[in-house]
DNA sequence: ATAAACCTTCCAGTTACTGGAAGGTCAAGG
DNA sequence: CCTTGACCTTCCAGTAACTGGAAGGTTTAT
């Protein structure tokens, strides 16, 4: 049994973060020691380095929550699981795609500025322009 | 001087945001009529418009202000406002990176995933599997 | 015995708003 | 003049997912 600092350092989390997902009921410890100490055993450890990795690629804590749910359920399908991920992927594109055109417009503008002393500066010009996508 | 339902029709902005941004003091209203309503003329419209602009472009209200004292600077030069956008252009980039890296990862769990009513599921083995990218 | 290094809970703060309650103001209609 | 409805005000709470810190108990080592 670790205690939270040896389970947070075993899976790469900070303990405080352990704490608030044993707070939010997430991922609690396996027991309490006597005196309170929260004890995490392998199972309990692995639940949190699943939460971690799924937490990576950006799924928030509730969708996280299914995914251990179904994680935890021998019954559930691959298409309960598939279904969750094929919307996290649609998402992610749109987020992409927004991300691109935005980076995509701020480059032009660093090319345009010249980026020296002078005042005039063609980002600033950008910006108080009035937005051609307005209705 | 438009009242600040207008002034947020005006700029595209929820009126709610326009008494967040002059409570934070990023954009204040021009005026208060005698009965406390927020008055907007022309020019804190037009900083509204800009912050509104600069935020889409995934500037912080940190930002936004150090770029909205700037804009109200005649004496700023250039390379002031080129050296931000710089910065923000590496960090789009990084973030730009993690998510296709991301996506990447998850199309090919999904196309790795039957979706259908067995019970086998690539994409719970791989959160379950130990990260590779882990030190 | 005591100091260092743990652990606990609880409260506040972060970002950039958003929603709602309680109440004041203003223009139009009866 | 009164009311109705659409505005406006302030203030408080909540969001997501933690993070930081205070006050205090526990364990381990010297």
């Amino acid at each position: 049994m670790l205690t939270i600092n040896q389970a947070a350092r075993r899976v790469g989390l900070p303990n405080k973060t352990l704490r608030y997902y044993d707070d939010i009921g997430l991922v609690s410890p396996a027991a309490r020691s006597p005196s309170g100490y929260r004890l995490y055993d392998e199972a309990s450890c692995r639940k949190l380095a699943f939460v971690r990795r799924v937490r990576q690629f950006d799924f928030g804590i509730d969708e996280t929550k299914t995914l251990l749910d179904l994680y935890d359920d021998p019954q559930r399908t691959s298409a309960e699981v598939r279904d969750i991920a094929k919307d996290k992927l649609a998402l992610l594109d749109t987020k992409l795609a927004q991300l691109r055109r935005l980076r995509q417009e701020l480059a032009l503008l660093v090319d345009a500025c010249a980026g020296d002393r002078r005042h005039n500066c063609p980002i600033l010009d950008h910006f108080d322009a009035p937005d051609p996508s307005d209705d």
